[in-house]
DNA sequence: TCTGGGGTCCTAGGACCC
DNA sequence: TCTGGGGTCCTAGGACCC
């Protein structure tokens, strides 16, 4: 058997642990910029604000409701989500971190064990010791996990937020109850499809014919249904190292000039070569695009990327921000508002694996150089040695107006009692 | 005025090899 | 008249996830 644990509404949950006097009360968590809707408590939900939901247009709803809106708190999810994997880690030896809130157990050898009782032991303890509410769903294969997660979550009081699938009739009546557009691994390109032909249900999906889902779904759509069959096909994964690294922005304001650009790119790319050295790999190739305010139809557009293929493979901060803000000057045009940029790194290769190119123009001091800006950085705080291409200032800034305190990872925002 | 960010996998088609 | 067969590798695009 698998489990699947997922948080329930995390973001907006991690918020409301540190204010208890939010309980109840409808909250949202924005996206970076305060841009859209990433996160809705249940309230938040009922009043029927849309996941994605542009900030500025829904503004008259959240006063009227006196919804409390937060900017995100990464730092803060993030290591609420440690505390949450590190509890449930304990429940079984084999464990796969799906997503910052989700996670899957293998449920092996537990023939003698109520697993009703051992998912409530699970939501117990979380929220015992993190103060984070969890759904568990627990089926013979993945996807069924998620059918069962889905339906302790719907129906809370019913299930006491733990649903297990373990017999045909459970299989099928859920499967049947599942529309098919919720259904993980059905987007909305495949269920708009399916829906044309009659199929509406995981149910229907699963009574279609192999090779029918194999041609237009390919092996994706093939293996989904037969795990959807209770037939495994879907195992746990491994963490493996990442394949591309990206870090792009939208701005607060739209950007004219070069110079502006130039900073934020080197920037990026300094981000990514920090994320690429903290997995130990280097990277042989790089693309950076920029690109205007696409809901701006009164202005004029301009979309591009550029994909550098790098003279040797790298980590280094310095040759990094070098090459991309290179190839940002071949993709640069003049007289454009722009509205975002990026950077994602690509074709790694292990640090301690590499390949000698007869003319290797590769710096080998960077090597120990980075070591020393890593380590300092992390001694001191984030982005204490900079290059002098990044915005030496700070002058770059996201728009976070409703940003909570770093109640877990700051030292001078640690909640002071007063007894 | 204002609309997120970061990933994965699969397939088809083109370029190349002998 | 008639123009092979069997591969690999790479990339762009499209789908999906949270």
């Amino acid at each position: 058997m698998f489990a699947l644990i997922d948080c329930n509404n995390f973001y907006a949950s991690c918020e409301r642990v540190f204010r208890p006097d939010l309980n109840g009360k409808p909250i949202v968590v924005l996206s970076n910029n305060d841009g859209c809707v990433i996160a809705r408590s249940n309230e938040a939900k009922t009043l029927g604000i849309p996941m994605g939901a542009p900030a500025f247009e829904y503004e008259q709803l959240f006063k009227a409701n006196d919804v409390h809106v937060f900017s995100p708190n990464f730092a803060l999810y993030g290591d609420m989500s440690q505390r949450v994997m590190s509890i449930l880690e304990d429940y079984s030896p084999e464990m796969e971190i799906y997503s910052i809130d989700e996670c899957f157990l293998r449920l092996h050898g537990l023939d003698f064990i109520d697993l009703q009782d051992y998912g409530n032991q699970m939501r117990n303890k979380v929220v015992r010791w993190t103060g984070i509410p969890i759904s568990v769903g627990i089926a013979p294969t993945k996807a069924l996990s998620k059918v069962a997660n889905r339906i302790a979550k719907k129906y809370p009081t019913h299930t006491n937020g733990v649903y297990i699938i373990d017999n045909e009739d459970k299989r099928v009546k859920a499967l049947k109850w599942l529309k098919i557009e919720d259904v993980w691994g059905i987007g909305r390109q495949h269920s708009k499809r399916l829906k044309s032909m009659g199929v509406t249900t995981a149910y229907d999906f699963t009574q279609l014919d192999d090779s029918f889902v194999r041609k237009n779904f390919s092996v994706v759509g093939l293996r989904l249904k037969m795990d959807l069959q209770g037939i495994p096909t879907l195992d746990l994964e491994e963490v493996q190292a990442k394949k591309n690294i990206a870090t792009t922005r939208s701005f607060e304001t739209n950007y004219t000039e070069l110079s502006q650009l130039n900073e934020r790119v080197a920037t990026f790319a300094v981000s990514c070569a920090e994320k690429l050295r903290k997995q130990h790999s280097c990277c042989g190739s790089l693309m950076v695009f920029i690109h205007t305010n696409g809901h701006r139809k009164d202005l004029p557009q301009y979309s591009k990327n550029i994909v550098v293929k790098l003279p040797y493979q790298t980590n280094s901060s310095i040759e990094l921000a070098k090459f991309a803000v290179q190839a940002l000057s071949l993709i640069f045009k003049p007289g454009y508002a722009y509205k975002k940029a990026g950077v994602i790194l690509q074709d790694f290769s292990p640090e301690n694996h590499q390949q000698q190119t007869l003319f290797d123009n590769r710096n080998q001091r960077h090597i120990p150089l980075m070591q020393a800006v890593d380590k300092i950085n992390k001694m001191y705080g984030q982005q204490k040695i900079r290059l002098a291409s990044q915005d030496p200032k700070r002058v770059w800034k996201m728009k976070q107006e409703k940003l909570s305190p770093r109640y877990t990872t700051k030292l001078s925002d640690i909640i002071t009692i007063h007894v």
